[in-house]
DNA sequence: GATGAATGAGACTTCATTCAT
DNA sequence: CATGAATGAAGTCTCATTCAT
């Protein structure tokens, strides 16, 4: 099955075709479900008909995809900005952006997060997600060597890198899906703060 | 939409084949894809006839929530059973057992672990998981409580069982990921014992 | 592209399911035309569902070929019939069997060769009816050998028999467009026969 | 449906565009097969867009006609050259040339002629092909009865005509499919050339 | 109780054609 | 005049579900 996209927009009116394309499609699958992700709901969705929507891509599989794909870019973007050491002097600075952009300022989408993340092993994207995750752990690994000078000796910092990624993931994405409405989620906050320091300064 | 089975097979012979459904369908699900879950793929892999698996299930849903809840149900006894206070009498005990369930114990059926993950969001029944994830909760959390005396006295009780459960969770699953044979997650399992440890112990 | 059929009827009830499938496909090429044939429209015509017709062919390419497969078996029979040497006793006799065959029989079924003749270009079963014709051109080979003393000598069989077969099947063609009613075909017949009769007999 | 060409080319720049519509329509056709026989492709491989298609042509079924139209134009020029009188002075020049257009310069353009022969019976234009055909049996007749004193008295010139042009369409047509690289079609010829002669020639 | 042939709604996808630029 | 983005009707095919045997 080919994903690939099937032409990129040159002029501007397609470019705004794409994206309603690409946009239509998230909305559909965060408002009416994965059964409601059909090809005409989407092009309806987006205001375009199916024809413009398969002019772009040759098949429903490369739509997701190319949702997938821009959500992954996205958050890159935005994860790598939240820990740019221009922001972070310390590794206290670091942890806090950390936490802030999993609970915080990442909640803000977390839908398209979660759409993604609902996604991704329905195709065969596991791949394309694979690499948001080693690229996130990469940017924290040079993150933490910036600092290696503050963490206690012993710790490897590759594995540590893997374990505070791991970590944030599943305790940001708890946190949504424990409280979506994000009212209240400092404690959770709070805690993650204290494990990663933990884990991060503490001698064995 | 109506997700009860219709009748639960009262004979050896009916049970036998009711078992066959469910596994038949674990099976497609496992080696095959969602895509080849289909009740006819099903009925053939499990031996019986299409007809026989609308006997026992109303529809496809409910086929999938039997899986879905069979799944849940071994996973609850495994897990009280590893953490069953005969077993454990110290909290580093209660750590040691928890993290071998999660990466050794429980990598023999990552399988069918992994077939609920990627099932669930796709059906109604993220809140049968659910239902999973706070009994596994409450399990750790009187565990904890058990142990009181060893654990850093400021600590939350109900906020640090969620804690271990997620990123133990989340631990178990990357391991499972990154390294399908299990070969050498020495370094993650021994990680996340000193997480959970420091977590726990630590003052704050 | 398969096209294999998918199932060979078992059950009378299916056997009489993919006659009417078989024979629908003919009466909707026949009666409507190549743009008529659409998989919905044969079910229509064959008095089943579409879902039934793909249950015996794997898509429109395969109930195609059933079809030009079909009509080259009955073809085949009924010409080895027409040329049984119980029937033709002398080159003469054979020779007014076979044209009789090609314009007075055969006419009778003109619209399948018809339907065939314009289905096969279409398909990539250009060979399925090439193996039609050289049957047909060994069953003529067969029966010239059979009267070999009658023969002009110098007449090399396998050929003569390649030419007769081409032009038996032109002009018989050729008299059935261009009087489908086959009101006054005679003089074509006559001429085909005296053709037939000059090439045989006369030495050179 | 209206099978007009919209407009006709007046300068030479729009005459080249409309060729290069007609020969990208038989290239398709020839290299890509009838199932890509669609305007964009042809477009495309013309080397124009479609709205410039749709500026000399109402539809796909009139592209299609001009494209058989051009074909039999250049067959009837050939064919009638063929047999042009101050080539062939005897009856038996005429049989010669007549096998020789047949098997050795039509077999130049086979092609073509293919192409037009499956497309024929898929648009409503067998009766442009039969226009075709009638012209040639014209013009064989006059050959005909142009050597009225070389044939044997009882033969009808129409008739005779008739069977001359089916069987040598035939034959050609046979010889090309046996032996598409035309390396040793000699005995078919030769047979033909039997053929014709005997049957002009022997009295009854 | 089991079977599997039959059903048909609905999903995906193509492609002839138009029209604003 | 030429372009090619957009359209949407129509076609192919799948699969959950039923029911006569």
């Amino acid at each position: 099955m080919d994903v690939k996209p099937r032409k990129s927009p040159r002029q501007a009116r397609a470019k705004a075709t794409v994206d309603a394309i690409i946009e239509g499609t998230i909305q559909v699958l965060l408002d009416e479900g994965y059964e409601s992700f059909t090809t005409a709901r989407v092009a309806e969705r987006a205001g375009v008909s199916v024809g413009t929507l398969y002019q772009y891509y040759p098949n429903k599989a490369a739509l997701a995809v190319a949702v997938v794909d821009r959500c992954c870019e996205e958050f890159l973007i935005a994860f790598e900005n939240a820990l740019d050491e221009r922001r972070c002097t310390t590794l206290d600075d670091c942890i806090r952006a950390l936490v802030d952009f999993a609970f915080v300022s990442h909640h803000v989408t977390p839908e398209r997060h979660r759409c993604v993340l609902e996604l991704a092993p329905r195709l065969g994207v596991a791949d394309r997600t694979e690499v948001v995750r080693k690229t996130a752990v990469k940017v924290l690994e040079s993150t933490l060597r910036r600092h290696a000078d503050e963490i206690a000796p012993e710790i490897d910092m590759t594995v540590a890198a893997t374990m505070i990624e791991t970590t944030m993931e599943a305790l940001a994405h708890r946190a949504v899906m424990t409280d979506p409405a994000q009212t209240q989620n400092d404690s959770l906050a709070k805690e993650a703060t204290r494990l990663i320091t933990l884990y991060l300064f503490t001698g064995k």
